[in-house]
DNA sequence: GATGAATGAGTATTCATTCAT
DNA sequence: CATGAATGAATACTCATTCAT
């Protein structure tokens, strides 16, 4: 006699894959429970047999998103041991291409958008950031112990970090391909000097 | 019997309103064409008399909203004379809170998510950011011949500064309301340290 | 251009005609707008063009069956002019087999045990039974005028009246057909007794 | 292992009176298994495992409910000795406003209604109302030799007493809180005058 | 005796849209 | 210019029921 709940739990993570793809090719306003069903070959009823509500299931979404670019995004902090490295590194990785294609951005941005209506969903997405800055602000400190970031307000300097990261997310969208890497490069950079404080410290 | 198309023009435009209203308040996914209808004391065929599909209204209410937008951002860069105080107040002016509140967060995530479905929209979307960062990279050049900021690169600049804008606008929605106006503050300020290029000039 | 509303109001008659039909096959546990839609040779969606709820359409149901009943009893007081004969008349039509059959037994008592959960449904109810007293009462007060009831409280004999009619009908569905027609004869009879105060007079 | 099959039993049981109370508050078009299940803190398919269809759950509930009905009726026909107060009491428990609280209306009306439709449930309320009147008739009968009634035909006599009770029960629904006591004797006086033959007789 | 997975038909209602007026 | 009738497909969700465990 296996754990009965393990086996749910995966039907469950398997719909909100099958919802996560069906939301990136229709959107909020074209995902519906029946193509969810249809595209795994199942009976619509089963999907609200483990999400009574069709709420309950988006709510579940996003946090599963949401796991998944924090777990994508927290990694690149720690795995290198020397700090003036790590610094670099992380920089490199969270300005890059491919990082942020872990979430699609369609997908992505329809969650955010309905956390103005969501507060279950606003939520969610506040939580996250602020394990994200909290995380941030650590490792700016630490940084700044050894000088290698300046020592002004690491909260502060975290927040700016985030703000930077997604615009970067943003507004590489609006870019030609061929523009994407120098634009990350620059941010990389500037995100960097900021860091530094070699802006005359002011 | 004046010219027809005036009124027209007019309904139409009285219809995106009330669309954007629905949009605001349900999201894409759960804006109708009745619910338009029925805001405006209206029957639903009479919309479609005149945008004759819904796709189509969505593709103008894009239209209307990015004007709205761009026209908010626009004239802030241009009202002061002097290139110095232009700077500060510009700046100033787009992270300031009250800017971005001409168009509800929630509806513009919502549509720059459906760009990613819909060409039509991503087009409208990519046309309007072309337009500010060309503004942002005359005004920018034009600083730098007066030797405010830095004579680096004042197209890379432009994008730099859209991608802080969008970025403090978008992260802006996730901290508390006491600390937003300081977080602005923060981002301005270093915007304009990196458009001076007083991190080193490098 | 005739007046519009008239078609509208015809097509609700239809659809309340054919809702009542299937409640009578199928009780409001099976009445369902498809199969009313179904029954019509027309769409479902239809249905709900008119009334925009089913509760709306079960309330007008009510109104309509109610006004069957009334107006098939109210006729058979006034007909007949000589007021001693009225009243064997109207006694024996109340207190036959046909006239109930008006309205199917089964619809009249689910509506019936409708109206205790449905306050518009009570209130319909009730509003249809007030009538029939005040009708009942002026009629007993005539009567009494003429010497033909006793004049006791006529208000308190016409409850008494409805309430061996409708005690009549309730339980003429228990009984063999047979039956029925001497247990009609022997109400009516008690009835008439009973107005004429003819148990004693106290 | 004690007799399994009290334990049956026991839980039809809870499965009924959950059932009536569901009946209750949503009507038969509103009850159902996943409701009544719900309420219970129990699987669905539990319910099933009792009674294995739908109709036959109906169909005990309906013979749960007429029992109630039932044997809140007859012990007040016999707990008294003498005849002569045995009659008054009797009628003036039946025309109370209590007694017939022991059923809520909703539900009774609604069964009696799906007896039009479901022969099985028609037949309950057939037997039920067979004994009723027997019971009735032998009643009657003693008092008809006692001398305390008319002896007439007491059967008759029986279903009109059945009927004037159903009407009285029937009515009440429409009245007044206020009128209800008064409307229940007077209904008591005229079913006693009737039974007493005061009228002459005849 | 009881649960949970799964189904498939059915629920009321909403949707965008067409057409006639 | 505007309404109202009508459609047909889609919506989320509920239903009774079966089966395996």
């Amino acid at each position: 006699m296996a754990w009965p709940k393990e086996k749910a739990e995966k039907r469950k993570k398997e719909i909100l894959e099958n919802f996560y793809a069906v939301l990136a090719s229709e959107g909020l306003e074209g995902a519906s429970i029946a193509k969810i069903a249809d595209r795994m070959g199942v009976n619509p009823s089963l999907i609200i047999h483990y999400f009574s509500t069709k709420e309950e299931m988006v709510v579940s979404l996003v946090d599963y998103i949401l796991d998944r670019y924090e777990s994508a995004f927290l990694p690149r902090l720690r795995e290198i041991d020397d700090l003036e490295e790590r610094l670099e590194t992380a920089a490199k990785d969270i300005f890059s291409v491919d990082w942020a294609g872990l979430v699609d951005q369609g997908v992505f941005y329809a969650c955010y958008s309905l956390g103005f209506r969501n507060p279950r969903v606003r939520e969610s997405f506040r939580r996250m950031y602020d394990r994200l800055r909290e995380v941030l602000t650590e490792e700016l400190t630490a940084m700044a112990d050894a000088g290698i970031v300046s020592d002004g307000n690491p909260e502060k300097l975290a927040g700016l970090v985030i703000a930077m990261l997604e615009g970067y997310d943003f507004y590489r969208g609006m870019l030609d391909e061929g523009e994407v890497e120098e634009f990350g490069r620059f941010c990389k950079e500037s995100v960097i000097a900021i860091l530094r404080g070699q802006y005359g410290g002011r």
